[in-house]
DNA sequence: GCTTGATCTAGAGTGCGCTCTAGCTCGCCG
DNA sequence: CGGCGAGCTAGAGCGCACTCTAGATCAAGC
């Protein structure tokens, strides 16, 4: 098993970027200090390829990067604080179902609206907005 | 009926602050020219506040103003593109759609770590991540 | 008349999350 | 040995959508 990635590497596993890699590593969001090779090549492991997919998933949903930086901190600080970590995920499931009903009134919304340039567009007629 | 609204009362009416008002002007994303009263002051109506209400709803569900901009524009063009009208409508549509599935398959992953980390709490055991 | 509060303009600043640049080093292939 | 491609750092730049500032003007109430 090839324990060790090259940044390249787990750009294309995580779909981030080098960049972005290196970003998240200044912003402290990982969970374990990113080693090096010989050469001062940063070498990933499977578990932060792990980790930074799960960032990305984060990400995906709009928690904001502070907000990982204090999972990632938890994590880093090691057994004790599951109920911590916990209550940062309700949280954020939470917020993402609040989301998610906003996200459905709007679109109801403009289907309604699609539904009137349907029938407008059916029968020749028009109207405002 | 006071047909005629300050940039404070439409502000108050669709959540917008009033230098978003401005702004949105600015950016051409109102489908009529906004009149001055006396004072050049702007004066509104309430075909503004439904529109404004509509870029809000647009703004909250992701569209970018660039889209807005163009939907704008096709309404002041009038009547005759109801079909690009319905076009642009859907395509935001199933973007929304889209984002929304996404947030469904994330949601997911996370209610899967919300119970494990329930169960990890519960029973005073611990674990990665 | 004077003050207060809303409004006006042009333009600068902000926050977030990347994204890119310059100039370097390293390991490898031929 | 030369050259390429991947990686390195520090730091600048960007795109988006606001958001705020300064300094002026105006309408209304005391």
């Amino acid at each position: 098993m090839s324990e060790t990635l090259s940044i390249g590497q787990v750009a294309e596993r995580t779909g981030l970027s080098v960049h972005t890699l290196r970003f998240y590593e200044r912003e402290e969001l990982l969970t374990a200090p990113v080693t090096r090779d010989t050469g001062r090549r940063r070498v990933y492991t499977e578990d932060d390829v792990e980790w930074l997919t799960m960032c990305a998933n984060f990400r995906a949903t709009g928690m904001p990067l502070p907000v990982i930086r204090a999972y990632a901190a938890l994590v880093r600080q090691g057994p004790g604080n599951e109920q911590d970590r916990l209550n940062l995920l309700r949280e954020h499931e939470r917020r993402i179902a609040e989301r998610m009903s906003d996200l459905a009134a709007c679109q109801e919304l403009i289907s309604y609206k699609v539904r009137v340039y349907e029938s407008r567009v059916a029968h020749g007629t028009t109207g405002g907005l």
